[in-house]
DNA sequence: ATAAGGCTTCCAGTCACTGGAAGGTCAAGG
DNA sequence: CCTTGACCTTCCAGTGACTGGAAGCCTTAT
């Protein structure tokens, strides 16, 4: 199938998939007029991809889970190790995130937000001795 | 000061601070050997800017910031506009990830990690057909 | 005179796409 | 047979916010 089918099929845009394709992730055959040709099992890869990228994995993640996925002799702790990894920064970030949000919200909770120019947001940006 | 001085004084690396300058953030005045030069104002900025990016505010948001620094006749409703929209990117990107964390988080715990090639990760990426 | 360290500019790379221009291919309708 | 429109191709540039590195100028100390 071409490019449109297997974008449909996929649920990635045509776009992308032409870029996991210039960075050897998915390379599809080619047809006499040059037009790509997904095989079902292309097709297959790519909604690999697609979940794989909607759970946070990085491209070069995906690659190794990929080969991983086509290798029936994997060991599943080669599969866990990464997912544990990506799982503990996502924690990290949540973390980062959450210690963020706490000092936002404790200076956004004590700004007025009216005409007046004195803010405690700008106060803390500007540093302690201004 | 040179760049250098600026560099220790704001926390941020002169690579960095030539950036501010190239997106018209931070402009130094230039000595006549053509080095950067930065008032104390100068570095009050970049120490300013350098606290809002350690928020988590875009650069645009930390131009917009910096300006309503500079005015004295600010509304604080706007500082704390921008901060408010900011908190709820933030808040919107934590449950983004929790639900993320939830899904990985429940795939590792079902996949037994050993040498075996059987992986609940695997299958779940594969998609409910295969 | 030279060596070290700081400064300059410019170019390229990061990550994972995304938009757009210019042009080739194909099937259907007039 | 011609045109229209949808689909496909390649290539180039831009995103955000830097970061690394090369080549070369400036300053200060020995």
């Amino acid at each position: 199938m071409n490019i449109g089918e297997a974008a449909k099929q996929s649920g990635l845009p045509a776009k992308t998939i032409r870029y996991y394709e210039e960075i050897s992730l998915v390379v599809p055959g080619r047809s006499g007029n040059g037009y790509r040709t997904y095989s079902p099992t292309d097709v297959h890869k790519l909604q690999f991809v697609q979940r794989a990228r909607g759970l946070g994995f990085s491209v070069e993640d995906c690659r190794a889970l990929l080969s991983l996925y086509e290798d029936d002799q994997r060991a599943s702790a080669d599969v866990k190790a990464i997912a544990t990894e990506h799982l503990s920064e996502i924690e990290a970030k949540i973390a980062e995130l959450k210690a963020l949000h706490k000092t936002l919200k404790h200076l956004v909770d004590h700004c007025h937000g009216d005409d007046r120019p004195h803010c405690p947001i700008i106060d803390d940006l500007a540093g302690p001795d201004h």
